[in-house]
RNA sequence: GGUCUGGUAGUUCAGUUGGUUAGAAUACCUGCCUGUCACGCAGGGGGUCGCGAGUUCGAGUCUCGUCCAGACCGCCA
């Protein structure tokens, strides 16, 4: 037996026990007439001591070679500190030793395995297994299981069965780009990993399993952000014979379940608030309301005067900035440099002081008097003391750009509360969106969502104003599920192929399978699929994935500490009977 | 595909206008230390300044290229 106990459970009333302990050697502290070293696993840390009068020489002579990170077995007695630790649980405690064995030695770890390290984010990826050896990691990975056991105990209770659907399976062109597998068996034929089981999952509802759920990989090949991983994991869940609010109800309770068992947050029923009116008021469809500074429309009152670059504009929209008339000129012109750098993307931005007399100035004196200050301030919400930020231009893009600087701005004067948790769900999205690239209209979910009642015929003249079926959960300004209830005609479905640009024979071709099911008595379904890795991060109060993830990917999708991805030798490309265009 | 930021000791970083032998902290090694727990004290070793070219009497510092890392835009049905 190599441990009678952990590291982490042995208190006062143990005293006189005898022990034995395996675990990593954090640190030794030699004092000379005495040794301390402090042996680490994963539940805690016990002292162990060495001293002069009660340690034999040979025990002395080997806790000398003692480095960091050593493996390490000992065997002695429970003894009260006479320094105790009150920062740690086994404080009052420490073990005498009498027996030591080196399990295994260890170089010199590149960083210190403490909780705020020295290491880089680089070494402690290409280092990961160390990495986990710290706390902060350690319990972010713990975290992510408790999460996990939540969402299954809650589903399993509600009735859903959990079953696994294939990881080798086609590759479609609709969407994102899909990691491809050559097959050898299958002479120059290839799967594809899956962006998601959407299609096994209705077949699964067509299978009659009514509540099918799955924590599962889903892969897709686009460029990586700090919330985006090429391999992540959904909750991917689907119910047949519901409408929309069985749904939202049903996910709701999974989400509800979760703030209060996990954070132990109770949440009434989440608010429900349509794509257009999210887009309006936060210029966004994932926004986040703990905080207000909503975008005032301000054509009314605005386009009137001589300033033509408000008067030739779609779109004239401001927020208030609360106590933003704080900020210095030159703290105003780093925000009007922040919405000009490129990926903000805005022309300028005009500003208007709320002073605390009641009076106003603005960068448009020139054009504007104080009476259409105030109309602004209204609009806005504008209190005195406060900021209000003007952008102008097309109504997508400005919108895009003023909920931009709303977030950036949420950021650095501290409104986005981690403790605070607000959901909403985002209701009534578009069916289509329009591609600039394709010139051509693509499915804003995905292919087998179904249209709101009724809008089936204005698919003809409006596609662009269609709403579909389709419902994202927005947990504080993060995108954390999404889904819709799907098509389940055939009739209704080869029709949305032929409103995306599939000619029958691509739809046969690619989807056959699906509508082919859909003739033997498909019921009515619909479903949703949480992003766990976000979810996971929110709930821990946190903005990257990568900490909530075992063996995370870098930002060029490359795996550092095993290299991947990596070329094949000519013998595996001769076997799958590829030949590279190009040298790794 | 693009924009921005960074790359100097094992690690995290500083390094002025281009100018002597490139520094600090920490980690590591040695010694000392009668209750440490971020122990303390004294000493020591440790550098292809990412790589390549250029400008210059002289480059960590300036220019160009390139590689790597991070954030973001495009992309992510």
């Amino acid at each position: 037996m190599y441990r009678t106990h952990t590291n982490g459970e042995l208190r006062i009333e143990d005293k006189n026990k005898t022990v034995t302990l395996a675990g990593w050697v954090q640190k030794t502290r030699n004092k000379g007439f005495m040794v301390w070293v402090d042996l680490r696993d994963r539940y805690g840390i016990t002292q162990l001591i060495f001293d002069e009068e009660r340690t034999s020489e040979e025990i002395l002579e080997t806790v000398s070679k003692l480095g960091r990170e050593f493996v390490i077995q000992v065997t002695g007695t429970v003894i009260k500190r006479e320094s105790k630790n009150p920062d740690i649980p086994t404080g009052d405690i420490e073990i005498l030793v009498s027996e030591i064995t080196i399990l295994n030695e260890s170089l010199t770890p590149p960083f210190t395995i403490e909780d705020n390290t020295d290491g880089g984010e680089e070494l402690r990826m290409k280092y990961r297994y160390l990495d986990i050896r710290r706390n902060p990691v350690r319990e972010n990975l713990v975290f992510r299981h408790k999460v996990t056991m939540a969402v299954r105990s809650y589903l399993s209770n509600e009735g859903f069965i959990e079953i696994e659907t294939p990881y080798l399976i086609k590759s479609t062109p609709e969407g994102a780009r899909d990691f491809v597998v050559p097959s050898r068996v299958n002479k120059g034929q290839f799967y594809a990993l899956p962006q998601s089981p959407q299609t096994f999952k209705q077949l699964l509802m067509v299978g009659g399993m009514d509540k099918y759920f799955q924590i599962v990989k889903c892969f897709r090949d686009e460029d990586l952000r700090a919330d985006r991983q090429p391999e992540f994991t959904q909750i991917d869940c689907e119910m047949a014979f519901v409408e929309q609010d069985d749904i939202l109800n049903t996910f709701e309770g999974l989400i509800r379940h979760l703030l209060k068992e996990i954070k132990g947050v109770e949440i009434g029923e989440f608010p429900k608030m349509t794509y257009d009116e999210a887009m309006q008021r936060y210029g966004t469809d994932k926004p986040d309301i703990r905080f207000g500074m909503e975008l005032g429309e301000l054509n009314a009152v605005i386009q009137h005067k001589d300033f033509n670059v408000f008067n030739q504009a779609e779109l004239v929209v401001g927020i208030a900035i609360p106590g933003g008339n704080s900020f210095s000129r030159k703290e105003i012109d780093k925000l009007i440099d922040w919405v000009k750098r490129p990926q903000v993307g805005a022309l300028g931005m005009v500003y208007c002081r709320c002073n605390m007399d009641g009076s106003y100035k603005s960068s448009v004196d020139k054009f504007y008097d104080q009476k259409d200050f105030a109309q602004w301030a209204q609009v806005t919400g504008a209190q005195k003391g406060d900021l209000i930020c003007i952008l102008s231009g097309e109504t997508s893009k400005v919108r895009t750009q003023l909920s931009a600087l709303r977030m950036e701005l949420a950021e650095t004067l501290g409104l986005r509360n981690p403790d605070e948790f607000a959901p909403l769900w985002v209701i009534d999205f578009p069916l289509l969106e329009w591609d600039e690239e394709t010139k051509r209209y693509h499915a804003m979910h995905h292919p087998f969502t179904s249209p709101r009642p009724g809008q089936m015929e204005l698919l003809k003249t409006n596609p662009g104003d269609v709403k579909a079926n389709a419902y994202d959960l927005v947990l504080n300004g993060n995108e954390i599920g999404g889904g819709s209830i799907r098509i389940h005609k055939k009739e209704t479905q080869a029709k949305m192929f032929d409103y995306l640009g599939f000619t029958p024979e691509e739809a046969k071709a690619q989807f056959g399978f699906l509508m082919d099911a859909f003739q033997y008595g498909a019921p009515p379904h619909g479903g949703i699929a949480f992003g766990l890795d976000r979810l996971v991060a929110i709930l821990g109060g946190q903005e990257t994935i990568r900490d909530f993830i075992a063996f995370p990917k870098n930002n060029s999708g490359r795996d550092v500490m095993i290299d991947a991805p990596a070329a094949i030798d000519q013998t595996q490309l001769d076997e799958l009977n590829l030949q590279l265009r190009i040298k790794p």
